[in-house]
Parts: C-alpha cells; structure tokens; sequence
DNA sequence: GTGGTCTAGACCACG
DNA sequence: GTGGTCTAGACCACC
C-alpha cells in the first residue's frame, strides 16, 4: 500500500492516512475484502507510533469502511455502491464548496474560476501518472 | 465592515476574519486609506475574544493588507495591482489546488470536477448571504 | 451529567462513556447546545485518563452527535429527529435482535420470551424511577 | 453437528461455538452421553485454529455441560434438568437484561420493546438457517 | 482555560 | 502473531 505522509504539512497523520486509505478505497485501488496492513507494520513503516496508525483505522472503522477480524487483522469492508458514492460525493463537495465560496468572494468570474481549477487538475492528474 | 461568524464552521474564528476582510479588500468593498474598526469595538459587535480580533489584524498586517498607524489605528494598506493579484491568485490557487487533488484522488474525471464546481459557484454567487 | 462507569464489566470505559452520552442525548435529558463538561473536569470526575473521555468525545462528534467549538469546548449538536429516530433504531436493534437470536436457539417460545424482557423491563424501569 | 461461524459478527469464534453447542445441547439436538467431535477434526472442519476450539471445550467443561473421559475423549454430560433450566434462564436474562436496559435508556416505552422483540423473534424463527 | 495530537510503554483478548 | 485499551506526560493551536 503506497502511503506518503507529510510530517510538516500541519495536517494530522492519523487524518492523512484516513485521507489517503479512504481515497484508495474510492478509487478501487483497494478492494473490498483485502487485508490492510498490519497497525505496528505500517507504524513500523511510517515511522510513527503504533497508536497513531490504530487510530485511524478505528475512525475509519467508524465509518463503516473497514471491517475487523478478531485476531486476524483488518479488512477492506464490502460497502454497497449506493454508500461509496454517498462518500464520494460528501468529500467532493465540501472541496469544491470551499473552492466556490473563495472565488465568489475573491470577485473572480465563474468562468476564471473553471479555468483554474482546469490548471490544478492536469498538474495533479500528470503527477499522478508519474507516480504509477 | 459586513462580519459573519460562523462557530460550527471548524475554521478558526481569526482566520474567518482574516478571510472576510482580505477579500474585502480585494473586491474593493474595502478601499485603501480606510480606517478598522478597533479591536475592542470589533470583538464586542461580533461577540468574540478581543485577542482573537487582534490575531487577526495582526496577520493581515504582517501580509501587507494593513498599516498600523500608532496611536491613530489600523488603515487599509494601498496596494499594487501587481501584489493583489499576486495574492488573489496565491488565495485561489490553494483551494482550487486542494479541490482538484482530491478529485483525482477520488477518480473522478475533469468533465465531473468543473460540472461540481460550477454548481457549487452558482450556490454561492446567488447567495452572498452566507461568507465565512 | 450523570454518569456511572464499572472498572469490572469488561466494556471499555470509553464505550461506557459514549453509551451513557447518546443515551442521554437520545432520552433528551442532554439537549442541542448544552455544554458538555470538560475533558480534563470529566476525566477527574471519573478517575480516568484525559485521554480516554478525549476518546469518548471523538468518536460521538465522529458519529455527528457532539460538536466542536474551537478553543470553548464541545456541545450538544442539533440533530435532524430524522437522524435521531435512525440512531436510536440502530441501538435498539441491535440489542433485540440478539435477545430474539439467544430465545429462539435456546428454543424459548415467543410468549415466554417476551413475559421474560417484560420483567426485564419493569426491573430497569422502576430503578429509574428511584434514580430520578 | 451443525456449526456455522460468522467471522464478521465480532463475536470471539469460540463464544461462537460455545453458544451453538449449548444451544443445541439446551434444545436436546445433542443429547446426554453423546461424544464431541475431537477438537482437531473440528478445528479443520470449521477452517479455524484448533486452539479456539479447544478453548470452547474448555469452557463447557467448567460449566459442566460437558464431561472429559481422560484418553477417550469429551462427551455431553448429563445434566439435571433443574440445573439445565437455570442455564437457560441465566442465559435469557442477561441479554434480557440487556435489551431491557438499552430500551429503557433509550426512552423505548415498554409496549414498543416488546413489538420490537416480537419482530425479531419471527425473523429469527423463521431463518433458522443462520445461527451465531 | 479549551480540545487535539503524538509518544512510549504496559497489559489484555483473540487465534 | 493480531488489534484494543489505558496511562502518563509532552507539546500545540485556539480563545
């Protein structure tokens, strides 16, 4: 499981590794079913403490997005589609909602503001494409 | 000077302010020379923490929006047109950079992305009512 | 805010913590907007880590039923009765649902076990009474 | 003799099989003097670890609904039928308890616990098939 | 003052 | 081996 985390960037780690495992989820990149890794591999891994790692995967447990097996380790939950989206649109929204609200305040026309979210998608997009 | 505070938004109550009197300024509802209101009598209109009033004058000087006056108060720092649309393009880009990470993220393509911005845009554009 | 936890009952005091809390919140007797007492106040009260009322409290703002106010505490949030309605079936199903289960393997008719939960019921419900 | 064992449910495998023995034993499918399956042959049946099996023999024994004929093996023991409607009873009443407890919590008025038992009683009577 | 995050280390239940 | 719970104590941001 590839997990990058940024020890300056302000944002919790327990947060970014629930960002980037819910994501990974999103994006089938993992399955429903699959056996994360385990919580003192991947503190051992990230070099950050065991509790740090347990605690995001209880929140994300929380949410219904990974099941636990007694003993065995965690799993990828199977969630039906209707509920995937329903995340989906939930993390999207609150994005683009903030974006929206920034641009309208700045005076910037819609049409500005498209072109520049245009801009920032090919950047990370690319990115992406490097990175596989 | 127009403020609205939301406590249940999770941004911190400076950087509302900030925010709100930033693109004040930027969309000229604010014009150079202009005197701030004083933190004592800001904090009481809104019902917050003189410090938290303070903070966030504070901030904004120290990017160059306000000029401190002593003695006298706080003005409206005039700007170059080349500075404000540095900084309306520094504002912006961070969300939109931010709105378009988590987009890829999700697997959702371009087309999608700006069809969510836009509606979220026109939300915003039709309801000035509500800034954070 | 009352509260009782059991050292010996095996349930982690934080599931303690957090069942008393949404049982309280569900019963209205802690209503949208009051205050909750204070992490470090309610970890004294109770004998226990700060750390783990901290626990308590993410997880029920996780859940949607607590809200953070930056810097002043944490608060009752105003819920949609749509939304309590759902919880409060979720948590009595699930308790019914294995009562039925355990009544049903044991080969207790449907009579017997429903005059068993009535006695069950009047016990706590009396108990109560004397409580309040 | 019928096992099934839902790794999903939480519930320790080897509560698991304990509460399907007994059950079966209390409803008289498994009848006094009838010899157990040895633990290895239902630990491979089951496809899980010997140990947990082995575990949930254990606490049979020490209930005494199971007799250990040392280098033979393990057997239904026979039990007075006094002692088997205590067991029964102690097992209703503490998920009656239980469920009693949750409903009055909850602010559940008696009449609606019991049509919520009621409800689940025919689910569960009806698909036996399921059994934890 | 408030809550949040992280660490280090102990102990437990489960398989 | 797995994850879960709890403690004690440090440090941070916000008001």
């Amino acid at each position: 499981m590839l997990l990058e985390i940024d020890h300056h960037s302000g944002i919790p780690i327990y947060r970014q590794v629930m960002n980037q495992i819910r994501s990974q989820i999103m994006t089938s990149r993992l399955t429903a079913g699959a056996r994360l890794e385990s919580v003192r591999d991947l503190a051992a891994r990230l070099n950050v403490n065991p509790m740090t790692v347990s605690k995001a995967y209880a929140f994300l447990e929380a949410e219904g997005l990974l099941e636990r097996r007694r003993g065995i380790g965690l799993f990828i939950a199977r969630i039906k589609p209707d509920k995937g989206r329903r995340i989906k649109n939930e993390l999207l929204e609150s994005v683009m909602d903030r974006a929206a609200m920034t641009a309208v305040q700045l005076g910037v026309s819609e049409k500005e503001a498209l072109a520049f979210l245009k801009k920032c998608y090919k950047t990370y997009s690319s990115s992406k494409a490097r990175q596989t």
